[in-house]
DNA sequence: ACAGCAAGCAAGCGCTCGCTTGCTTTAGGG
DNA sequence: CCCTAAAGCAAGCGAGCGCTTGCTTGCTGT
């Protein structure tokens, strides 16, 4: 790796490890295996490195969009969700430690985060659904799918610190989060 | 307030705000109006100060108990929700750090966590619901468990920092969700 | 062969940290 | 009225913090 992508990756590391405080100059310097004064010439400053290391982490790949054209909603949607669930799970220590710190430091995190953005889009999604006559309920639309993203962002984030509420595997549990909100909907098969 | 009482409560504020690292002796006194001895004198260090802080400040009053005996689930569900709800919101700060901190320091939160709690006297909830043949679907009630649980959560947590993902009120939304679970579950009304 | 730049190294600056020492002030009960 | 315990005050310890200075090493392109 080059060195640049070493100092960012070990300064995100540590950050998620402890937090802004925690990630002294000289600890990411020791982990990335770089004299201390390497980080100010490239970065000029802690701040500035630690905003560019978390920016550069926070990035999410879009994998696996919802199709504009639905044709197996229920297989669609856990697809999707099982996507957007691993993508917040490798990033929950991240996460957890950024939410924790955004009162003190907002600018950390990008403005766009990825889990607004993956909530539109089930959102678009859902009222495609509705469109195509697909769902039966007469439910709130944003309700449920502020409660999915919900439910899979309170899993991630908490199944390795809780585990004794998590007893199926991620895959499993995202299974059947996936039936419940089809039976709100009332979802129908293809 | 009684001095004690009032580092207590100075302390716990700032490590809601600030985190361990943050939540320095000089700033715990200053704020308490007291001078900094004054803490290690009643407390001996710092991390014991801060581990008897959160353990006040994370007792949580077990108000609006679910019944034994189901009469009108759905009320019962969204009373007991709301109230859990504020529970956490009114928490919400001290909950974000302490999770953000939770690899680094797992003793600072107390084993048997509120939360956790909430869920067992849910799911038991639940059992005597499907018991009683107030429960349509056929479906995993841990599972339905662990989802309004985190739905609740979630919100509570994320609603002040993401306001663009809630857009009703608190009471509105979590009848919202009641409302979807209760749907799920095929709830029979009594 | 040599100029130029990137990275390393050693040292240290001013500051804040958790915590301690030595002493003075305040308040309450016999 | 004095004795005791609690709290305050002033000063400072060693350590770690972000960051800087001055200089050396090593690699690269011409």
């Amino acid at each position: 790796m080059e060195l640049r992508e070493r100092i960012l990756d070990a300064a995100a590391k540590l950050y998620s490890e402890t937090g802004f405080r925690g990630a002294t100059t000289r600890r990411i310097a020791e982990r990335a295996g770089v004299n201390e004064i390497t980080l100010f010439r490239h970065f000029g400053s802690k701040t500035r490195l630690l905003h560019e290391a978390i920016r550069c982490a926070g990035v999410a790949a879009n994998l696996c969009p919802l199709p504009d054209r639905p044709s197996d909603p229920r297989a669609e949607l856990r697809a999707w969700a099982l996507a957007n669930y691993r993508e917040m799970f490798d990033r929950r220590s991240l996460i957890r430690t950024a939410m924790g710190e955004l009162e003190e430091r907002p600018d950390l995190l990008p403005a766009d985060q990825p889990t607004v953005c993956a909530g539109r889009e089930l959102l678009w999604y859902l009222e495609r659904l509705r469109s195509a006559g697909l769902i039966g309920a007469e439910v709130n639309l944003v309700a449920a799918t502020t409660m999915f993203m919900g439910t899979l962002f309170a899993d991630a984030i908490s199944r390795d610190v809780i585990p004794a509420m998590y007893q199926q595997e991620p895959e499993a549990s995202v299974g059947e989060y996936v039936d419940l909100i089809a039976r709100a909907l009332d979802l129908k098969e293809p």
